[in-house]
DNA sequence: ATCACAATACTGACCAGTCAGTATTGTGAG
DNA sequence: CTCACAATACTGACTGGTCAGTATTGTGAT
């Protein structure tokens, strides 16, 4: 594994890349720093030369996977009218880009939970933005009509819930395929809120 | 703290609620055992009189409560007659035992999540413990029609992922309440799969 | 020659797990 | 009942491997 070649890539990518790797795999704790320098080709020395410890080599990984979604997301938002058909865009971006990237959603959803008190922080600090952002628009769809009234906040932390727990039931197992969770997963939440197509 | 007494529990009972309350409040590995010993007045050789190793105690405490949350949900279930009832009183049973066990939940949903392999495939059996238990009465109330065809595979492991993740929400910050949480999420819930009231 | 970056060798705090020993409780023979 | 012995329960000082982080040295570009 892990050819050398004439790697081109800066070191600090190549430390990302091996980091991501190990850490989506082992998690935080059964990850050794010597298995990622072993895995990425580089060493030691410079993976504290890029970043000051562990721990924030690690979150940046989720920090920089946090950020794709959500501008795949707000891309998607971004190109559709109003109400309910935003909400289903952004449905859609999401779970495309967890089922692109399955390694960085392993990372997130996984592998950074249970960690200490700062590690949490951040993970709420994640989770909150995404749930935000579905609030955002479903209080849209809630205002111009699109579907009844709800309780925003806690319907978009049960659908956040409910599209984590799928994606990493898919993480782990492949199944169910990424078409049938949105074929089925879709649907349900619309439906949660009292939308049908 | 941890009054000394005339301590009659048996030290195994001691140690398991020593284990609860530091496991659940630091995590697995932010815990020490030095820890635990001082929390429960007990010795470290005790622990490993009644536990083979960390792991294994740690494990016991999350077997421990999964198996009291699915006693609650059965009895619920048992004193219901068919259908979506059914589904309605385990939904409402699980909500009332997290609840009631706060600290037991954040173990389970939190702290239990990416540690390494062997974790992991325990809370996958406690997961699908209860996804299955609630996707056998969906696939009943399905049967007997009070609610149309659905991939219930799919909707149980939703269900699981809303519920938690409302729960994790509420543990952590004790909003929104769990009155609050029934009124919302149950209805969410049932109307994911076109009950209504 | 100096600077940015990278590689290697090393350190020492930490903590799960051990174990030799002590205390407590159980048992059954006289 | 009581004494000898055994089994079980508990103690806590100690150890040894591990691994994040550091100090030192190397290298190539300008």
């Amino acid at each position: 594994m892990a050819e050398p070649t004439t790697d081109s890539r800066s070191t600090r990518d190549r430390i990302l890349d091996a980091a991501m790797n190990i850490f989506s795999a082992k998690g935080f704790h059964d990850t050794k720093l010597d298995e990622i320098v072993a895995e990425g080709g580089i060493s030691k020395g410079s993976i504290y030369f890029h970043f000051p410890n562990k721990e924030k080599l690690f979150i940046a990984l989720v920090d920089q996977f946090a950020d794709v979604i959500e501008r795949r997301a707000r891309e998607a938002i971004g190109q559709e009218a109003q109400g309910i058909v935003r909400v289903r865009a952004a449905l859609e971006a999401v779970l495309e880009t967890f089922g692109k990237y399955r390694r960085p959603a392993k990372l997130l959803l996984v592998q950074a939970v249970g960690l200490g008190a700062v590690f949490e922080r951040k993970r709420m600090e994640v989770t909150d933005r995404f749930a935000l952002l579905i609030q955002t628009y479903l209080d849209e769809a809630v205002a111009d009509g699109s579907i009844a009234p709800v309780n925003t906040h806690i319907v978009s932390h049960a659908w956040m819930g409910a599209i984590y727990s799928v994606v990493i039931q898919w993480v782990y197992t492949g199944e169910p395929s990424q078409d049938e969770i949105m074929d089925a997963l879709l649907p349900l939440l619309l439906k949660s809120v009292g939308y049908q197509d």
